[in-house]
DNA sequence: ACAAGATGTAATGTCAATAGTTACATCTAT
DNA sequence: ATAGATGTAACTATTGACATTACATCTTGT
């Protein structure tokens, strides 16, 4: 596993939200048209974002809404929400333990520490990401563009 | 693309090369047997470590052997050398520019930091792992195992 | 009450990337 | 020359990401 698409899907919502939120409804066909993709992966998206607390979705009625800060809101959030193994299927292994060799005894514990240490230096930068600081560069695109 | 299990054989077969190096000759078969994986699978590795000049391979009569300081190789130099595109292909971003939306224009802009500064974070951890302390926690586990 | 429009989710299909396998050409020491 | 090894192309299998269809469920307006 990657860190997927589904990732910058979801940070494309949360924009869009932030920027739509009190000015029209949205739905999830509005946000397909907006990413490009199908209906049915943007409701999972967002499904999987309300449970991890960061926004509202209406049933019935359909609407989306922020619920929570956007500086409180981190990339490895929005990450954590999406993929539920979180960072630990990013780095693949090859299963030898079973074999004589002593090395294919101990190579999973050698590559432990290095592995751990690139998803914690992952997570760290995904945590020093907020959703207010995308937020914000995207403002500045904008308003720059129309300068 | 993920941290593909290559990167794992890849530094399995080092560590081998290391501890049985001099000792007798090391061949892709042998490899494929501590590992578990196919010859060609071991033989392919081989030949992209040998490009990248970590290690020889004699042709013909068979045998690896590491070219160069352990303390020297680091980590991100074999995955480098097992991944050609690096670290770019990691991380996917969902194809939207053709859209009217604003935030389709400018969502991969915003996300370029986010995962500009990710990759880099993955490449200084990934330098600072050397194969010779892989060896150290290596030799370790199996000296602490025999007392 | 019910129709319209929206979400929630299961089931299925498609495609690309990873990994495994076979096959064979090539090289080197004996 | 032959035995044993590497180098690589070609093919298959499997897996995971993503797309799509279908349908149940919910809410509001009438």
């Amino acid at each position: 596993m990657q860190i997927s698409m589904k990732c910058s899907i979801a940070v494309h919502c949360l924009l869009f939200i932030h920027e739509a939120e009190g000015k029209f409804k949205i739905t999830s066909s509005l946000l397909a048209e907006s990413t490009g993709c199908n209906p049915v992966i943007i409701r999972n998206i967002l499904s999987s974002l309300k449970k991890a607390g960061l926004i509202t979705v209406a049933r019935g009625t359909g609407g989306a809404k922020l619920c929570a800060d956007p500086s409180k809101i981190t990339l490895y959030q929005i990450y954590n929400a999406l993929e539920p193994d979180g960072l630990s299927t990013l780095i693949g292994i090859h299963p030898c333990e079973e074999r004589k060799c002593p090395v294919a005894q101990n190579i999973r514990h050698v590559l432990e520490n290095p592995y751990n240490k690139i998803k914690d230096s992952i997570k760290q930068t995904m945590e020093s990401v907020t959703l207010q600081s995308m937020i914000d560069d995207f403002d500045t695109l904008v308003t720059s563009k129309n300068a």
